[in-house]
DNA sequence: ATAGCATTGTGACATTCTTCACAACTCCTG
DNA sequence: CAGGAGTTGTGAAGAATGTCACAATGCTAT
């Protein structure tokens, strides 16, 4: 609530009653799960799901994964546990949240919980990214390669500086501000990442939601006042360390 | 839970009675608030507030800083609440844990309020850490200048690739890895930060704690295994944009 | 002084999140 | 094809967190 806006949407709160995937699923069968996650039920699920379940998800992908590169088609909920460090009881009350994935005496398979994972967090297309700011932070992520790998890709750099305006990072130029707003029209971006310095993050926030972006993260150590159809998430360092220290003994 | 590490230290469940801050004190005489962070139940205190209200604590400095930016000197927690998007009950429930610090009809100082939060996060000296893997990301962090300004001060760079070492970042030269453990003993470093690819940093971390390090923060996308004693947070905007994503209309 | 306004600190309550514990089911083995 | 081992999905209980609402108090103005 403090480090995320909970966007808390305003639509009505009725309760999903249809179950994403079903028990007589093919559990390797992608088509199938695509139908089901596409079907009505699914626009309006989000209201009744916790935050912090939704932000669980990605570990559970990324663990998913990572069993995946071993080979692992199988997994049940006490092992996917221990990985993460936290109780088969969260990981198997979290998914109820979505449907029935796993089988009783036999676990989940890998390969179809993953997918399904990521269609409900819509990582089943490319998702293109506009960063504002190219301060030495900016170059940092225009050059991150960890994007691509995770749906995710930046379209585009821009920057107040005139003086910054034209240079090329990482093969996009940087182009002026007053360009952000119609280039996210234009291109349809629902993402965007500041990294401005802390005075111009909200001007630049108010930017971007007038272009359209309904996801930021922010690099900017500032509360973001963003509309409520607008997920904010903060990347702060600083803040991470500084609640750190409080645990330190002595 | 999740992204943190919780670090439910095992000691013994002693609740504090003695109030950091009493009621007679001189709001801007910092000397007083030393006086009573300093005394013996501030050591046992920690075991009883919730990580939560510690993760808020640094926010509130921050916007406390803000305000003193500006000069205003007393702040009242509806306005401090406004600032920040939380509700006011929150900020008073929040600092109630450590003692009072208002003035019905008055509200906070500023300074005194942030000094007091400054002190329950040990921000009131500087502290040295160790930044481990000098790739990209490495670089990043090494030149980042937020970190003086905030109590903290990479004082040792660290990368297993031998080619990588000897080359100055900032003024800092890189080090081997196996220099690492001596150097955060001989320091009495007490932070680390781990920027390594994802397959060294639970490695990395096993030589931090063995150090004797407290506290990392960690950019790499790994749940690590650390001692209870130990506290992690995740620094991870891979996570935070595919946990967005879910909330994005259409 | 005293009245009255403003604001804190906190019991009591409400809500949200986590864990327990077990019926239901699946699969394997003999 | 029955029995046992293993594991899910979920009601119900419990723990943690957040909010309400108000008595207590300090401050200001007259």
């Amino acid at each position: 609530m403090l480090d995320c806006n909970e966007s808390d949407i305003s639509m009505p709160a009725i309760a999903r009653t249809t179950p994403i995937a079903r028990d007589d699923r093919e559990p390797t069968n992608p088509y199938r799960v695509d139908m089901d996650l596409d079907d009505e039920a699914d626009e309006l699920s989000h209201l009744n799901i916790p935050d912090v379940v939704i932000r669980r998800l990605p570990i559970y992908v990324r663990t998913l994964h990572s069993l995946l590169e071993k080979e692992q088609t199988s997994v049940s909920s006490e092992e996917l546990a221990r990985m993460i460090d936290v109780t088969a009881a969260q990981i198997r009350r979290d998914l109820s949240y979505f449907g029935k994935f796993g089988k009783q005496g036999k676990g989940y398979d890998v390969g179809y919980l993953s997918d399904t994972i990521e269609r409900i967090l819509k990582l089943d297309r490319t998702w293109g990214m506009v960063l504002c700011g190219m301060g030495k932070l900016g170059h940092a992520i225009a050059n991150y390669r960890g994007f691509q790998r995770s749906s995710f890709e930046i379209t585009g750099l821009f920057d107040s500086d005139e003086s910054a305006v034209g240079e090329v990072v990482n093969e996009l130029p940087i182009r002026p501000m007053r360009e952000l707003v119609d280039t996210i029209r234009e291109e349809h971006i629902r993402v965007g990442i500041i990294a401005t310095p802390r005075v111009n993050a909200q001007e630049t926030a108010d930017m971007l939601v007038e272009g359209g972006v309904e996801a930021i993260l922010n690099y900017a150590p500032v509360i973001l006042r963003v509309p409520a159809h607008v997920t904010v998430r903060e990347i702060d360092p600083v803040s991470a360390l500084q609640s750190m220290t409080y645990y330190i003994s002595e």
